[in-house]
DNA sequence: AACACGGGGAT
DNA sequence: ATCCCAGTGTT
């Protein structure tokens, strides 16, 4: 959970999943998306998938022991370097290094590195210098304590220098360069996109879902029926262009007529380097209720109650929610 | 080596 | 608005 994700974000999943899924049996037992289900929100998704065929595997071909070497954990879906290192390190009390953001920052001030430290010969002097460095004693300790360093005293923006431990030996701190290392990433520019989704209902208190069954990108996940309004000739912000885009695009992929009645909430979404707009209108389906159906991905009309069943993705949440306060 | 992956915290 | 987060797998 932690890769990638703040502690203060894990924290407000960790214990339900655990409490969930207590043991690697247990986890190994789950089905794929009761699993995703307590992921759910948190984002990287094929983290929860990789943990969920980790466990079956260690459930398989480990007996249900965790395994303890090395280049058993690598080959385990999920684990890389970093998190074999914690592992080892912290659980079973093993002499490996990790470098995370965290030590990844703090080394590369202490030494004074000016280069990209993510290019592969900085990554590669950064494991070695870890690797070298890491206590004997404690390697739990001292590898807990490098990252603990990055995340409290050794800041991004901030450091903290007067805090720290090992300032006197701080190269980037006698150069008066800790603020200008590491050396800022190149950030991809931003693309914004305007994204319209239906809350369709039946009128029997139902709402319309679909699945996305056959992306590679949040597979399973159950959401509203969304479409991207195309950038160009973009047909703007007012209600009035975006519901008969919606019309259409519902009618394209259902095969039937749908009355867009009025919108609902508009909120903003970040997906890595997408900066998505969504509206979200009330829709009607025309017609008999019955059979809608679509060759392209599966769709289901759901109440109230089987909401919790079912997979959401953040966006179809968001969306959620603003209607469950009404 | 570069990229995609999600969502949110902090400045 | 920007950078980053207890990284990994794929291309």
């Amino acid at each position: 959970m932690l890769q990638q994700t703040q502690v203060v974000t894990v924290l407000r999943y960790y214990p339900a999943f655990l409490q969930k899924f207590p043991t690697i049996q247990e986890l190994a037992r789950a089905s794929p998306s009761s699993v995703l289900a307590r992921w759910a929100g948190m984002g990287y998704y094929s983290r929860a998938r990789n943990l969920h065929r980790a466990a079956r595997i260690i459930l398989n071909r480990y007996g249900g022991e965790f395994p303890q070497r090395y280049e058993d954990l690598r080959s385990l879906p999920g684990i890389g370097r970093y998190t074999a290192g914690a592992i080892l390190s912290i659980a079973f009390g093993q002499r490996y290094p990790v470098v995370d953001g965290n030590v990844e920052r703090v080394l590369a001030r202490v030494m004074a590195l000016r280069g990209d430290v993510k290019a592969a010969p900085y990554q590669k002097y950064l494991w070695s210098l870890a690797g070298q460095l890491t206590s004997r004693r404690s390697p739990s300790d001292f590898n807990q304590g490098m990252m603990e360093l990055g995340a409290l005293v050794c800041l991004p923006r901030q450091p903290q220098c007067g805090l720290c431990p090992v300032k006197s030996m701080c190269r980037a701190r006698h150069l008066n360069l800790e603020s200008r290392i590491p050396k800022p990433r190149r950030t991809k520019t931003a693309q914004y996109l305007h994204r319209l989704a239906a809350v369709v209902r039946d009128g029997r208190n139902r709402v319309l879902l679909v699945q996305r069954r056959d992306e590679e990108l949040m597979r399973d996940f159950w959401e509203f029926p969304q479409f991207d309004v195309p950038a160009r000739g973009d047909p703007g912000r007012d209600g009035r262009d975006s519901s008969a885009f919606l019309g259409r695009s519902l009618h394209k992929r259902f095969g039937r007529e749908f009355t867009i009645s009025h919108p609902l909430c508009r909120f903003q979404q970040n997906i890595t380097f997408r900066r998505i707009t969504v509206q979200a209108f009330e829709a009607q389906l025309n017609g008999e209720v019955g059979r809608l159906q679509c060759d392209r991905m599966p769709c289901r009309w759901i109440t109230a109650r089987a909401l919790k069943d079912h997979l959401f993705d953040s966006t179809s949440l968001k969306i959620l929610s603003n209607l469950q306060n009404r």
